[in-house]
DNA sequence: CATAGCCGCCTTTTT
DNA sequence: GGCGGCTATG
């Protein structure tokens, strides 16, 4: 490797590219040179000789596998190596060893979406009420269980409670449906992977010769699924590398289990450790702050964060009025940082939940400003383009019955809801797939008219015809799918966006055929969900970034904003009265902050309108454990003069409005209305109001958008 | 069978 | 406030 890069290297950063054989723990703060160490680490083995082809480097997101390839090509021979996320892998290993896992190779990947009418059908079939059984704590319950790794059969017998039992019942016909639609879920890639590795040795073994090496970033936030998976790649040689950084731990509420990083020692008793504690990035100040920050995390090990920079700027707290000032005062602040010469693309915007982008955005409009947002599934969850994926699946899957459903009528062919009962009904009599019953149209004799006969068999030709070469390359299939299909003419007239997404999809795809050898359709499906906008998030682009805090991890900029320090958003509300939850909260706020390399800003208003509810906030406590020493803080508005420490006139248990009786009021359906009762219950306060209409309504007060009209 | 409009449900973070 | 699902109507 060229000595001119490796002179670069703290002897501690050396340590860890060049240590040789066996297990390795590279504890590494933000701002370390963590990733640069992985690369040189990559290209150091490729040095001694190692092939590339024998070393498997495994990160958090398909961004961060992507610029890993990037930057390891550099260095020249690396390619050959595999560099993706854990997902990505067991997606490989699962269809390499599909007969031996127990599945077809060509299964669908079920998103959120997919897996939600899944588990709404298996509450169904189980005959619970969706009330007491809701789908999204039903499907939360069950990733829990296989991030475990539990599996059906391993439930039963320790089930013994009423919702245990229910939930075990569920867990089962959902795993049934998925297997019927042969589909997995993402957190059946990661168990069925483990099983697989688990139960056959000699799987295990050819993975082993195949990988030599295997290196894991963002190891403390990795789940006990992946764990396993780890440990078994590396049975036969114990070449495992992973680094990561307890305090940056983020995922809790995704299954990350931090035990797997803090326990490695243990768990590879000759593992060598490499401390990186020296930060490259963020100025002095920036980090005393983050470090007096993270020091209040009890369960923690103690880790120093040392700077390698002078103090910099200092860090700004700003209070503004509501969240519309909040956000015209970062777009303000933008735009003479840009005047003094910053360029777009080192600025962040960071915040706790996604809603908030909305009105940085409209900020952003008003003042000219370029930006991009990161959002996890803006674009892949668009109807057009689910439906584009979902014709392509139905080509390579036909059990497929979600994406089934979706296309059989669209656009519009005469296929409705009846017609396609009928056929459920004959599929299930049948004991065969909705798409086999499609082509028994024939047979089916409850099918009324024969032109739905014809229309039946005229879109099972289509596909058929679709289906008859799926070689070569995805754009150009994709696109005659889209056109032979009426889909393209349909959204022309009725939406020229939604027609401009599929081109735009069609044209990534087009990327996919020249990078992949050799392109197929069911790897570039396979591929696609699992990929997230965030993946799409372009750093050399001179726009300025809007993402979460999470979304922000890896990153860094020379200016960050982190918006909306308010208890009940960061702290989360959800995390409330748990310690550590607010842990997590404190060490997502602590990985916001080390993002700005030159200056961060923090903000909070004084009024926030959550779902359409002007609510008095307070500060996070998160600020008061910073205290506002060598922190200059700015009130923006008359209305806002106080600071952090003058705030003991805030009244925490108005989180709703309160009413009297006979108080007008006006909701934004009813119209004008008076007040009859109301019952205080906290946040879940009901207002009873005797509309002009002449209608008597009982309201949630939080849902019910009421304004006081005052007494005329 | 298609469409519009209404009702009720949910609402943190994401591979 | 936003969306999916349901119902009433054309």
């Amino acid at each position: 490797m060229d000595s001119k890069l490796t002179r670069q290297l703290t002897p501690s950063q050396r340590e860890a590219v060049f240590h040789k054989e066996g297990p390795l723990l590279v504890i590494a703060g933000p701002g370390s040179g963590k990733t640069r160490v992985i690369t040189y680490r990559i290209a150091a083995l490729i040095d001694s000789g190692v092939r590339p082809h024998n070393i498997c480097a495994i990160t958090f997101t398909n961004k961060a596998a992507q610029e890993m390839r990037q930057r390891a090509n550099t260095f020249g021979a690396s390619a050959g190596a595999h560099i993706s996320t854990f997902h990505s892998l067991c997606v490989r290993i699962l269809r390499q060893y599909a007969a031996k896992a127990a599945i077809k190779p060509n299964f669908s990947i079920y998103d959120d979406a997919d897996q939600t009418r899944c588990i709404k059908q298996a509450v169904k079939d189980c005959e619970l009420d969706s009330t007491d059984f809701p789908p999204a704590r039903m499907l939360e319950a069950v990733s829990v269980l296989k991030n475990k790794l539990m599996d059906v059969e391993s439930l039963k017998k320790d089930f013994e409670d009423y919702f245990s039992k229910m939930l075990a019942a569920v867990y089962s016909r959902y795993q049934h449906i998925l297997a019927e639609h042969n589909a997995l879920d993402f957190d059946d890639l990661l168990m069925k992977t483990a099983f697989l590795l688990q139960g056959c040795p000699e799987v295990c073994c050819e993975l082993g010769n195949r990988f030599k090496y295997l290196l894991i970033d963002e190891y403390q936030d990795t789940n006990h699924a992946q764990y396993k998976i780890a440990k078994a790649l590396v049975s036969a040689h114990n070449n495992i590398c992973v680094t990561g950084d307890p305090d940056q731990s983020i995922y809790r509420w995704r299954g990350a289990d931090i035990r797997n990083i803090l326990a490695f020692e243990s768990d590879w008793p000759r593992a060598v450790v490499v401390k990186l504690e020296e930060n490259f990035r963020s100025s002095a100040n920036i980090l005393q702050m983050a470090d007096k920050l993270i020091s209040f995390n009890k369960k923690r090990k103690q880790k120093r964060l040392i700077p390698t920079k002078p103090d910099g700027k200092e860090v700004l707290v700003s209070v503004f009025f509501d969240e519309l000032e909040e956000a015209d005062a970062v777009a303000q602040q933008i735009k003479e940082l840009v005047d003094g010469g910053a360029s777009l693309n080192s600025i962040a915007v960071l915040y706790r939940v996604n809603s908030a982008s909305r009105v940085l955005e409209e900020a952003f409009i008003r003042n000219k400003i370029p930006y991009q947002i990161v959002r996890g599934l803006e674009f892949y969850n668009r109807k057009e383009i689910r439906d584009m994926l979902a014709f392509l699946k139905i080509l390579v899957n036909p059990d497929d019955k979600i994406a089934l459903l979706r296309i059989i009528n669209t656009p519009a062919r005469g296929i409705g809801k009846t017609t396609i009962d009928k056929l459920g009904t004959y599929a299930v009599l049948h004991n065969i797939t909705l798409f086999d019953s499609l082509k028994k149209v024939k047979d089916i004799d409850s099918l009324s008219a024969d032109g739905t006969r014809a229309k039946i068999s005229a879109f099972v030709k289509m596909i058929e015809q679709f289906k008859a070469d799926l070689s070569g390359s995805v754009a150009l299939l994709a696109r005659r799918v889209f056109v032979e299909s009426g889909m393209a003419e349909f959204l022309k007239v009725t939406d020229e966006g939604a027609f401009e997404n599929v081109n735009e999809l069609i044209n990534s795809a087009g990327q996919y055929d020249q990078q992949a050898q050799p392109p197929s359709l069911l790897d570039y499906l396979q591929q696609t969900a699992l990929f997230t906008d965030s993946d799409a998030y372009d750093s050399s682009s001179e726009r300025a970034a809007l993402m979460t805090l999470h979304a922000a991890k890896g990153l860094e900029f020379e200016n960050v904003f982190i918006i909306g320090v308010e208890e009940g958003l960061l702290p989360h509300e959800r995390s409330a009265g748990d310690d550590d939850q607010i842990e997590e909260e404190r060490r997502l706020f602590f990985v916001g902050m080390t993002r700005a390399k030159a200056q961060l800003h923090i903000s909070y208003a004084r009024y926030r309108t959550v779902k359409g509810q002007m609510l008095r906030t307070m500060p996070s406590q998160f600020l008061y454990e910073l205290g506002v020493d060598g922190v200059k803080l700015i009130s923006e508005n008359r209305n806002s003069h106080d600071d952090v420490d003058d705030d003991n006139s805030d009244d925490t248990s108005q989180i709703v409005p309160q009413f009297v009786t006979d108080q007008l009021v006006r909701h934004k359906t009813f119209g004008l209305g008076r007040v009859r009762e109301f019952v205080d219950m906290g946040e879940n306060s009901i207002v009873v109001v005797r509309f002009n209409t002449g209608q008597t309504k009982s309201l949630l007060v939080k849902y019910a958008d009421l304004s006081d009209v005052g007494n005329f």
